[in-house]
DNA sequence: CGTTATTTCAAACGCTTGTTTAAACTGTCA
DNA sequence: TGACAGTTTAAACAAGCGTTTGAAATAACG
């Protein structure tokens, strides 16, 4: 494996653990068993490392994510259930792709917001605006009625809820398995807060 | 205004917009024009002062919470929309016991969730345990059915929701002004995020 | 007043951070 | 073989961090 590979999959699993900020490229190189100056050498800064971590995740994701989300809006009677879970799928796929896959890249979301003053937002909005885009058609599509200002609110309540509860998913998953002995993945998670983002998006104008 | 409250004041707001890791001792000392061993001399540490900014909330809150909480138990026919407004009151009171206070505690919960692996999130739950019982018992009785399981999650979705959506606040509200051409305030996010989380609360079990 | 106790202050401490340097090493091709 | 590009290495760099120090300034009290 190079080191440039080496130093990714080290600073993925890191970065979503600890967050970018509370993540050192020292603790990266000495768990990718590399020389510290690597980083800079292949990447050239902290922060180029930190968007190809997340780019290594858009390049696969967005194209699947794009699809899935045109195919569904050809559907008769969408349903938003149906919308979401059309979005969860490609994310789900993510775990073929790379060990932890859908885990780490949701919670590297989730550090993205708070961490490092939302440059993260910014750099995936701009570069991948299509996912957004496709998403929000197929919204309305399900769900005619909201109005576009509504909508706008919902989609972000629905952001905050997926990426908070990814960045703390370890946390949750840990109590769960104290308070009611259950063993829980993130793919169960996921199963539980995808009816709750329905149910919120599809909630009564009033 | 003395020494101990300038700092509070400053690293609150600092903190509520950088994050506890990202706001460093002399930031907060420079802004609040003080020297820059003042904090570890009024508080100790920077833990401690981090502990003693959010008490100063807490100790405001916790009790108007639960006080919200048991009287809308006594009610019949308790909805999960009056459990939520019932919670929501007191937050939105923070206003008027200081400046920025809603918006400056919901953000600063939700750095103690991303920020500091979790001390805060342990600090909160063992030092005001009565906030989240009562807020769980009035659930339970606007929502019998829910099994205590499906509630934990779903009470940490709304969490996220409501940490997120305030942590990001500030841009949200700018987004709707120049899209929509509708100024909004807290309480106007606030109203909107209601029946969200109410409905994802709500939602029908699978 | 003088004597404590409390609070402020500038300066330094030891440590960690991201980044840079220049030398050493590796493989490739003439 | 010798020369050259690409890569790795140990060491150092400057800057920032939280914390500690001991003396100066201020307040409180008999």
């Amino acid at each position: 494996m190079s080191t440039k590979n080496k130093i990714l999959d080290a600073a993925e699993n890191l970065f979503a653990i600890q967050g970018f900020n509370g993540t050192s490229l020292r603790e990266i190189t000495s768990r990718a068993e590399v020389n510290l100056a690597a980083v800079n050498y292949h990447f050239g800064s902290k922060k180029e490392l930190i968007k190809s971590v997340m780019s290594r995740y858009m390049n696969e994701l967005s194209p699947r994510l794009e699809a899935s989300l045109v195919n569904i809006c050809e559907q008769e009677n969408l349903t938003l259930l149906e919308v979401f879970s059309a979005f969860i799928e490609p994310l789900l796929s993510l775990n073929e792709f790379k060990e932890n896959g859908t885990s780490n890249f949701l919670q590297l979301l989730g550090r993205g917001y708070s961490d490092s003053q939302g440059f993260l937002r910014w750099f995936l909005t701009t570069q991948y605006p299509g996912v957004i885009n496709n998403f929000v058609k197929a919204v309305q599509k399900a769900y005619p009625e909201l109005t576009t200002e509504e909508m706008f609110w919902r989609l972000h309540f629905t952001m905050g809820t997926i990426v908070f509860t990814m960045s703390s998913s370890d946390a949750l998953m840990d109590i769960a398995k104290s308070d009611f002995d259950k063993t829980m993945d993130i793919a169960g998670v996921i199963k539980k807060v995808i009816p709750y983002v329905a149910a919120g998006v599809a909630a009564p104008l009033l």
